[in-house]
DNA sequence: TAAGTTATTTGACTTAAATCAATTGTTTTT
DNA sequence: AAAAACAATTGATTTAAGTCAAATAACTTA
């Protein structure tokens, strides 16, 4: 990456080095003096909204990691039927490490830009950098007890529980990454949201509707939603 | 482990070296030169049917790897709603890598034998194996894929499909480690099945009734079900 | 800015699965 | 082997959430 300095000439920049999530994502662990290196094992790739990033039972290649932007990724089970696995944020870690087929699809919501890594040769680096593999196994560890936590979700809870849990993390992944987490912005339609807890959009437009008249939310417009009473709202879900 | 030869003599061995199960456990990517280490880091701990292995929200100190028998784990919702994550068989692996706490509670079905490492020491002795932990992150990584799959299967598939799907699971899972597929056993009650499935246990009594009735299946008794047609009891969840 | 399109909300009705309840079947204990 | 305890099945009824449908709101684009 070249950038123009103060004076005027050209210096080479490393990307990496000036990433602003990198704090909050798996290469946080790398040292300065590997960041060369790094930046060179991967590359940037932007989307717009709706492009597909790839698609379930496409060979898997690549793996990213979100650095501007949301990205949902999901199953198609059979007659049309989709339930969203999960919607991801920026630090966010997506793709497979097997080589084989990716497990689901990944959707660009909105502008999205990414950082891409072939599988194989992220693979042949973490063999390199024991650090980096570690911090891989520990994310993926935590990705996983958050699969299970939504295995709980959809296997038990009912639709009110559903969209309180769902409202309250989303506000504390807002603020784990130091953004505003009230009001909490949903960048996704209420059909995504449905499809995500495992219900249908009239019945989450209906839940909503209700936390409103109970005064727990206030709707500023359709994508902007205001926790009044965060307590309560987390009474609902517990 | 003390084993007494042919001639009579006594002679060491390793328990690792003799482990039945480790061509289907994390555990198989050592070489054969490391399992003396490698069995010095882990100890033998075993447990009888109901028996908790650990429960959610406690300290995670210890890795398991289940070398004979079930594991169900499970958490805990408000009013003692239970959702089983998931029926763990010989060579799957659980805990928790994180320090902190455990995600789920862990209880033995029927007689089990397990492996258990301290968390911090398989962790410190990753740093020195760098196969183990490419496996472990390769593991991890797959479990992911099928909690993946559980959340499809919780958000948007009926009855009969998750039933289905269950059976055809678990079928696979025992071929997997080269047992006895079909009858399929069910070490697990049908309150278990039914808080697998985000079912009742009524609902999976009746959704089995219905595919004996129609043929699908047969009942050699409560815990023996004998899949008489695969292939349409495939097209069912899929 | 109006017309067209798409997203969201609200209403009326249906249904799959839950709940409540009673049997039947299977272990365990004495 | 009978009694007790537990697990599984089957039946009757209820209900939470789904479906179908219409109205309203929010965007696009001509």
């Amino acid at each position: 990456m070249n950038v123009t300095n103060k004076a005027g000439t050209k210096k080479n920049v490393i990307r990496c080095s000036v990433c602003k999530i990198r704090p909050f994502s798996f290469c946080r662990c790398l040292p300065e003096e590997n960041l060369g290196v790094f930046a060179g094992i991967s590359s940037e790739k932007n989307y717009s909204n709706k492009d597909n990033i790839f698609l379930q039972e496409e060979e898997s290649i690549s793996l990213y990691n979100i650095t501007e932007g949301n990205v949902k990724i999901y199953q198609l089970v059979s007659d049309g039927r989709i339930q969203i696995i999960g919607f991801l944020y920026p630090g966010d870690f997506f793709g497979s490490y097997k080589r084989g087929k990716y497990n689901y699809s990944a959707e660009a919501i909105g502008e999205v830009k990414t950082c891409v890594f072939k599988q194989n040769v992220l693979d042949d680096y973490l063999v390199q950098n024991m650090k980096l593999a570690r911090e891989l196994l520990h994310m993926t560890s935590h990705e996983l007890t958050l699969a299970q936590d939504r295995i709980a979700v959809l296997g038990k809870l009912t639709a009110s529980e559903r969209l309180a849990k769902f409202l309250i993390n989303i506000s504390d992944q807002r603020a784990r990454i130091g953004w505003q987490n009230n009001p909490v912005s949903l960048p996704m339609s209420r059909q995504d949201i449905a499809d995500y807890l495992g219900l249908t959009l009239e019945t989450v437009s209906r839940e909503i509707s209700k936390f409103k008249s109970s005064n727990l939310i206030r709707i500023l417009n359709t994508k902007q939603i205001y926790i009044n009473n965060r307590v309560e709202l987390e009474s609902v879900c517990n």
